[in-house]
DNA sequence: ACGAAGATAGCCT
DNA sequence: GGCTATCTTCGTC
């Protein structure tokens, strides 16, 4: 009943992509049952020129390695305890990459209540590593690629308006800190932070 | 083999 | 606002 999206609705230049992605469901067939959110939250990280990114200056390790792969795939990493879901972008060998920021609950509530322990729905979704506990997205899926079951990128519901701003968490990265690669929808309570 | 660092979140004062 | 959990990866010894 989610049918993932053409693998060419992955082709858009990077910054376009991430508004495009806004909207856009992320979808996980687990074996409780579907989970899915609405995307309202992204950050763009442009590769080779981008201080914050990870494959700056052509950084390229087991842990980027996927970024220079086809734009579709997942890249998943560990940030201290929590996993951190990534969309590669950019054509191949454009080590591009879209952090999922935050997701506004659309199916399977229940289960990412029972994940979540029963906190505030707000509180569920509301940020990348939040968002991954939530629907059980883990480091097993980096290489995965979002048109596949059982973690897919789906259709949704189109974003009222979009906010640009500034990145979260980045520091030590010089003029990049002040890049407006992060996007949002406004006003959602998802959204991770305002400031 | 070891130590440091990090695109976070939750709990504490 | 600060403190820290505790994971994976990377650079260096």
């Amino acid at each position: 009943m989610f049918e993932p999206v053409p693998e060419s609705f992955f082709e858009a230049p990077t910054l376009e992509l991430s508004r495009d992605l806004l909207g856009q469901l992320v979808v996980h067939e687990t074996e409780q049952g579907i989970v899915a959110g609405r995307i309202v939250e992204t950050e763009a990280y442009m590769g080779v020129e981008d201080r914050a990114a990870h494959s700056f200056g052509g950084r390229r390790t087991r842990r980027t390695e996927i970024m220079y792969g086809r734009p579709g795939l997942v890249y998943t990493y560990q940030m201290h305890t929590h996993t951190l879901l990534n969309v590669v972008a950019g054509p191949v060998d454009t080590p591009r990459a879209i952090l999922i920021r935050a997701v506004e609950p659309v199916e399977g509530t229940e289960i990412m209540a029972e994940r979540r322990g029963h906190m505030p729905i707000k509180q569920w979704t509301s940020g990348p590593g939040k968002l991954t506990k939530a629907m059980g997205i883990t480091m097993k899926y980096y290489g995965h690629h979002f048109t596949e079951c059982p973690l897919i990128i789906a259709k949704g519901e189109p974003v009222w308006e979009v906010e640009a701003g500034p990145r979260v968490g980045i520091q030590n990265t010089g003029e990049a800190v002040h890049y407006p690669y992060r996007f949002f929808e406004k006003g959602n309570p998802f959204v991770s932070k305002y400031r």
